[in-house]
DNA sequence: CGGATTGTTCGACGAACTTCGTACACTCCT
DNA sequence: AGGAGTGTACGAAGTTCGTCGAACAATCCG
């Protein structure tokens, strides 16, 4: 599995620029909206369709835990993903919300 | 003035990935904000107290025309500039209010 | 008309972003 | 111990983005 211990920080500490830049993508849109469909803890990193190689897609998961929106804990041999979704929602309000409907695509 | 009348789309057409990529960057949320705490058509392009050259401004101007949040009119030598509050709050429903927060850089 | 003002367009440059392949780290299972 | 499975780190390559200077267009004014 990962090398090292994921670090998280709290949405708190993020830019609004940095947190509308890491939802500009359609890649991280759609990460974004299968976790919020699945509940917490239940999809590991190597679970989601999107058309990027694993280099890439670790990379995405970088980008959303260093907006504060993604919680990362191992166990065994995959990494389980998490939306921090109230912690988010109380820095940027409707922001999630609106990054999850896909009728605005 | 301008070479040529400025096009307008309307936020109706504009992907929500757009949109967002549009406020992701500090000049133009500089832009909107002054717009915001200005009257409509108050504002000439040259006016905007932001760290950039005239072909860059002229730049993020199109990119905010190009997502349906400014509207332009030609008066004189000069180009007017106004938000499409109503019409952008209409489609991405709290993006412009959260873009407005000065708070959350 | 001629000059000043305002803003766009064009071509170019550097920085940043995205992706990839490969190598490495950690865990589980036999 | 050894092998399979999962994800990260690193370096390289290609693309996109933001910026600039210079040239151009349109308007106003003397």
């Amino acid at each position: 599995m990962a090398a090292s211990a994921p670090e998280h920080i709290h949405p708190r500490e993020v830019p609004l620029a940095t947190a509308l830049a890491a939802l500009a993508d359609p890649v991280r849109l759609t990460l974004v909206r299968e976790l919020a469909a699945a509940e917490d803890w239940e999809r590991p990193c190597g679970s989601f369709d999107v058309p990027v190689r694993k280099a890439a897609l670790s990379h995405h998961f970088a980008v959303l835990r260093q907006v504060g929106l993604l919680e990362q804990r191992d166990r065994g041999q995959r990494r389980y993903n998490r939306l921090r979704r109230p912690e988010f929602d109380e820095r940027f309000p409707g922001l999630l919300d609106l990054a999850l409907r896909t009728d605005l695509d």
